[in-house]
DNA sequence: TAAATATAATTTGTGCACTAATTATTTTTA
DNA sequence: TAAAAATAATTAGTGCACAAATTATATTTA
């Protein structure tokens, strides 16, 4: 019987876990976090959102992306603007400083992926995010 | 040019992300959230350990250990107990409410990943773990 | 159209993860 | 064997994740 708890679950979150850290070590010099990064990426994908539209596009819950944002906006990353659309929203936007860093930030992220992949062939790639959209499919058939 | 800092980074965390939040509401019932139960776990196997050991086997830091193991104590699952042959350390114990809560709590989480997994293939599953396994080891290297 | 309901962003509180520093104790070095 | 170096556990500080509550604003209902 295969404990799924251990091989699955466990084993999962702590491989995601060693990705941030990793990831968080490198991206240090830049005064940027993993988590931050993924923010930035974002915005840079799809241009200037709304915080829920952000939230949703990076996994993320309203009151964690906020402190995201106050970090990112305090280093001059991103600055909020207000949405002409609805006063309940702003717009986040990259600032020139920001659009620069991501660009640049781009390759250092490859690189450590180029590392992190070494020596898995393509379809042991593809069959492992096979798994992962499907363990996040089941996930969410189960709230429902 | 695959994208591995989405398909394998950012999945990975998010999958990790979701399978302990799943594992939190299920776990709130019984006073646990999903890193607590990971501690207990352990405690379960190895039996009575030094608080250094049981942060090497699940994968945390002893700072963090530290402030698991105070919310389990004060819910009296566990105990701390001097260390006979070392005054640095303690050895961590299950208390008998812990061991009972422990043995129960085996059911709920098997019953969890059979809907977690439900649809992936023994091979899939198998896969799955070796890429995991692959990913650790390359990023451990990294490291050195 | 006014009232009821829903929503965007923020704040508060709690639980982790991670690093650096600290203190008492053990191990290693010279 | 005394001194230097290493170690176990804890504390402090910072960055996330999550849920609940709140306030101003937008949408829906009757």
């Amino acid at each position: 019987m295969v404990d799924y708890d251990e091989a699955i679950g466990f084993n999962t979150v702590k491989t995601g876990k060693h990705i941030t850290r990793l990831l968080n070590s490198r991206l240090k010099p830049y005064n940027l976090t993993a988590e931050q990064w993924t923010v930035l990426k974002r915005l840079d994908q799809q241009g200037d959102s709304s915080q829920k539209r952000l939230a949703e596009a990076s996994d993320k819950d309203q009151a964690t992306l906020t402190k995201i944002l106050d970090l990112l906006e305090s280093h001059a990353f991103i600055e909020r603007v207000k949405n002409p659309n609805d006063r309940r929203s702003f717009l986040v936007c990259l600032t020139p400083k920001g659009r620069e860093l991501t660009k640049s930030i781009y390759t250092v992220i490859e690189e450590i992926f180029e590392q992190i992949v070494a020596g898995l062939s393509t379809e042991e790639l593809s069959n492992y995010q096979d798994v992962l959209r499907k363990i996040i499919h089941n996930i969410q058939d189960i709230k429902d």
